[in-house]
DNA sequence: GTGAATGCAAACTATTTGCAAAGGT
DNA sequence: ACCTTTGCAAATAGTTTGCATTCAC
């Protein structure tokens, strides 16, 4: 729980919800949608409301503590981050999230971009979407 | 036009509507949002609705011939496809994007991570985000 | 003429904001 | 006690759906 100790000496109140929404995270194997950190969190606060959730989510989307997930569809959801700028591999049937080591393979790629078009790279986002061992056998 | 022709082969009606589109499409610099297409198009066919706008743009993803375009933050946006499978950089001030030739560079990294995780890779997304030229002045 | 496509309004989903009450320090 | 944080309700933004009308073929 390294990240409720940051944010106490960011200044933050430690929460039940806060603690909650950090706990629901830590414990889910992929990513969540806001909703369902919602009814999950209840467990450990069950006053908790959507609401803060949505704040909470942000908040540590803010410190670096879990990114978003965008899908080809409207669905966002939040996972949390293992390495610092990893990329992710997202399972299209039971949605784990996997934290890929990555910047350096792309390292080349960015280079040459950053020549080829004058552009300053400032961030970068990698999904791979697929499916895992055990969901193979879900069609496309 | 390639796209209408496509279309009307695969048995759609060659409306205003989804001229006025494709128009707006081929003309933009860079990505738009359904409202801007929306309002933009009312240029070719001023009869044109919002509604139409997103149908239109479904049917265009769905053949390829657009992407959508995923930003941190909740606003989706939707730009021409230049390059198969080609990934994209995308202006944080103009908003320009540009298409780049990628799969190749990423193919490495996309067989290591299914040596390592087991998945079988359905689709990936690669987007970088920077300032080109113009917009180096920016700031952060 | 016929059925696909459209436009409108209304429904819906996801997210954000205002504000009084509750909770952490 | 103070001031942040919360929960509720309501507002908002983006997108989709139902249905009568219009338009491409």
């Amino acid at each position: 729980m390294q990240i409720m100790t940051d944010l106490k000496s960011a200044g933050y109140r430690l929460t039940q919800s806060r603690a909650a929404v950090v706990r629901i995270i830590d414990e889910a194997d992929g990513w969540l949608r806001p909703e369902q950190v919602h009814s999950q969190a209840k467990k450990y606060c069950p006053s908790i409301g959507l609401v803060t959730v949505y704040r909470t989510l942000a908040l540590l989307v803010e410190h670096g503590y879990i990114r978003r997930i965008h899908f080809d569809d409207k669905c966002h959801g939040y996972a949390r981050v293992e390495l610092s700028h990893g990329h992710h591999l997202v399972c299209r049937g039971c949605k784990q999230t996997i934290e890929i080591a990555g910047t350096e393979d792309l390292k080349p790629l960015m280079k040459q971009v950053q020549n080829e078009t004058g552009f300053v790279i400032e961030d970068h986002l990698l999904e791979l979407v697929g499916l895992c061992r055990e969901c193979q056998h879900i069609p496309t």
